[in-house]
DNA sequence: CTACTATTGATAGTAGAACAATCGAAAGCA
DNA sequence: TGCTTTCGATTGTTCTACTATCAATAGTAG
């Protein structure tokens, strides 16, 4: 298809489209002469894709070029070899660990520069690992999470709110059953997705929705707990 | 204080102080000459917490602004009335509602101009009032969740996830009880301090605390389920 | 009293991000 | 043949979050 097709079936301008190219979020077309390209199907895909990451989980253009160029450089296919997608177990291999190291990469891909130039305390460094310790995770020592999750705790104690690692222990078990949740989801992936491009979907594009979700219960909780008079 | 003194105790340069003050993130300080104006501990505090929320969780100034808004026209001071902050029942009454309803304004601020714009589909929104109906949730009607949630399930259909309300339900039961931690964190408050500012940063400072957690138990749980062959 | 620095409010400028518009050349379509 | 579309490249626009400058005035050290 041409390039205004692209434009008016994903909804995006033709001048976007272009800076999407320039900018390598999206692979260019495939140039059937000097003023025409084609583009197909998987253009189309990865156009929502980026508007999915860019508009609706607000990453930043360039953060999110890192994340696709990721998912780019791994063909991760679910297997079609009988299995459906519905099997909970290893048995896929090699393949599965490719995901978990394309998650990895993902979100080392996601926290931006604006996030590394500012260092963590050392106090908020020593609560995190202790409480990685505590739940037993086995982390990887360089993963820009602890650090991140450390500058939270910084944050919230610069205001007088001390959050140690005893305080923060329930809610990294409720975060380890939502990371279980989100597995299962993973593994139920149809045969033939792309598995890495499902694992990025489900754990990025659902940030805010689980995010969203908090606010609910919370409003529900908090007018459950403080009874209307009316 | 002046504003020299001001700045360099949080570490936000003068220019960026008359900035804040322009939009109305902070209030000005007591002028004593034409040229001189006197700086308090509460602006400090202020402007400490105006840092956390532009800075660290990443708010655009004019929506810290609308949050800030609504902090400053409630004053919800926790009691000290003898009952120390560690009851968890309705004890506080009234004030309770305030932070409720307080609560409630913050989140109405805090989706911005962008998010309104997009509408969120029917079929979304049907699935999320579903949700909310099997949970329990008594939710006010005109809440601002309940599009935004319906618009990141719209996002992922588009991208061929298509999450129903069973496939959300244990999201939802997990956020229920993640929410139930907040409140008894917040029902923990030193007495003395503004609970509505308290509940602010145990809400909006948490989220992003929350992701990460929910990144480390991810890494943990992949690496557990594929395990490392070496 | 004088020189110097600090602060005030106001205004203007800057840098980056995310597009949007324009352009000449070449190609397709009628 | 004439009109439209697309190409790659360049330039322009809008918004956000600051940053710099300025004249006026006040404190401050000698």
């Amino acid at each position: 298809m041409r390039i205004s097709e692209l434009s008016s079936r994903s909804g995006v301008s033709i001048a976007t489209i272009k800076y999407y190219i320039r900018e390598g979020l999206l692979p260019a077309g495939r140039p059937v002469a000097a003023n025409q390209a084609d583009y197909d199907e998987d253009h189309l895909r990865r156009l929502r894709l980026v508007r999915a990451l860019v508009a609706e989980r607000g990453l930043p253009v360039s953060t999110a070029a890192d994340v696709l160029a990721v998912l780019a450089e791994t063909g991760t296919q679910n297997g079609t070899d009988g299995t459906d997608g519905t099997d909970e177990d290893g048995a896929a291999g090699g393949e599965g660990r490719g995901v978990h190291r394309v998650l990895g990469r993902v979100f080392g891909a996601m926290d931006t520069a604006r996030d590394r130039e500012r260092a963590a305390s050392e106090a908020g460094l020593t609560e995190v690992r202790r409480l990685v310790t505590a739940m037993g995770w086995r982390i990887h020592p360089r993963s820009a999470a602890v650090p991140a999750l450390a500058r939270a705790l910084d944050a919230l104690d610069q205001l007088g709110v001390r959050i140690d690692c005893r305080t923060l222990l329930p809610y990294a078990r409720l975060a380890e059953r939502t990371a279980e949740v989100d597995l299962d989801l993973l593994a139920a992936a149809p045969a033939g997705s792309d598995l890495a491009e499902h694992a990025v979907l489900l754990t990025v594009l659902l940030d805010p929705a689980l995010l969203v979700l908090r606010r609910l219960a919370q409003e529900h909780h908090s007018a459950a707990r403080q009874p209307d008079p009316t």
